[in-house]
DNA sequence: CAGGTCATGTAAGTCGTTACATGATTCA
DNA sequence: TGAATCATGTAACGACTTACATGACCTG
């Protein structure tokens, strides 16, 4: 349900009509996000109503006419007031929006809930390890059922060890980036 | 959409009630499935009408009553037609269920899909490397905006990296396995 | 005796997908 | 001329979530 807020980080990079927004949903920000024009001006109409987005109507030659969607002083607290927000359900698609947003407002409050996120994956993949060695002590004589139900197991290690990797070294980045700026240097 | 191919994996497992499966699919198969028990309760009676699997009321004293759901012949079937049959669109998640699944079908068959999904993650990982050498030559001297875009692409080529190397693994574990069993050792 | 577990279900609402519709322009 | 791109939208359906309802048993 992060929707409104993938396209609050999109249009306060750059504002853009609905179509717009879902040729960019297909490329550089669908590396993280797929959405359907269906939706995305849905989303927009009810983005428009509360007020987060102001519409400019540009009347083109020949082609449709356009709506030009440009993030209000509204949408613009609302995504601060999100980014800051800490969320423990959270997926890795709503965090790496927040990465991808974290200019338009804190960037050290991403980094907060980055920690808390990494933490709570840590955990996690110290629970699927602790299963890995009760259950599987000796993988190399497995077959079968359960050596099919290991390798899953060892499928949810790789990801919990891959979003911990992730989390810190986004960390260290934007604290190294805040610091930079403290001591003045651009 | 696979919910139904998850269950009937479960219930070849072991059968087991709506409310089984649904605290099954909280633990062990919830490592990479979540699904509630209205969910599951609504795909049961799908199933049943389709003829995957079996009820058998069983009257408990205290308790309310159970129904156990079992896999009829025309739902393993299925089971081993879907383990089979190619998707290019498959969600790793599913691929996941797939290999699990794989004693109750055809696990040379599952490797095969497994290729295929690992060669297309691979293509993307290219891509992704690609963008990253175009747009971030010298990643140290980045700030800002672009740093958080470039850690957000890192984050891909992590994601991309580690199910290469995840599906690579299950591969080679899945082909010794078969060796294994054409050899004779069990 | 309050709270958790076993066990199933209805109802309402949101979210997302798929199909369809329009209509001009550009390119092969 | 047929397909693709630009640009927006309606309608219908399917998937999934959240809340509510029931009722007995067991544990602290």
């Amino acid at each position: 349900m992060a929707l409104e807020h993938a396209i609050l980080v999109s249009l306060s990079e750059r504002s853009g009509s609905g179509y717009e927004l879902a040729r960019r949903f297909e490329r550089s920000i669908g590396l993280f996000w797929n959405a359907t024009h269906q939706q995305i001006y849905r989303v927009l109409k009810r983005m428009e109503e509360a007020g987060w987005v102001a519409v400019d109507l540009v009347e083109q030659s020949g082609r449709p006419d356009k709506k030009m969607y440009t993030v209000s002083t509204a949408g613009h607290a609302e995504l601060v007031r999100w980014l800051a927000e800490p969320d423990p359900a959270a997926t890795t698609q709503e965090l790496a929006v927040k990465i991808r947003g974290a200019s338009f407002g804190d960037p050290a409050a991403v980094a907060a809930e980055l920690t808390r996120h990494r933490d709570s994956h840590a955990e996690r993949l110290d629970v699927y390890r602790q299963i890995e060695k009760r259950d599987f002590p000796d993988p190399a004589a497995l077959h079968g059922r359960s050596l099919h139900q290991y390798l899953v197991l060892r499928g949810g290690i790789r990801v919990e060890e891959g979003q911990v990797e992730w989390f810190t070294e986004v960390r260290q980045a934007l604290r190294r980036d805040a610091d930079h700026h403290t001591k003045g240097t651009p």
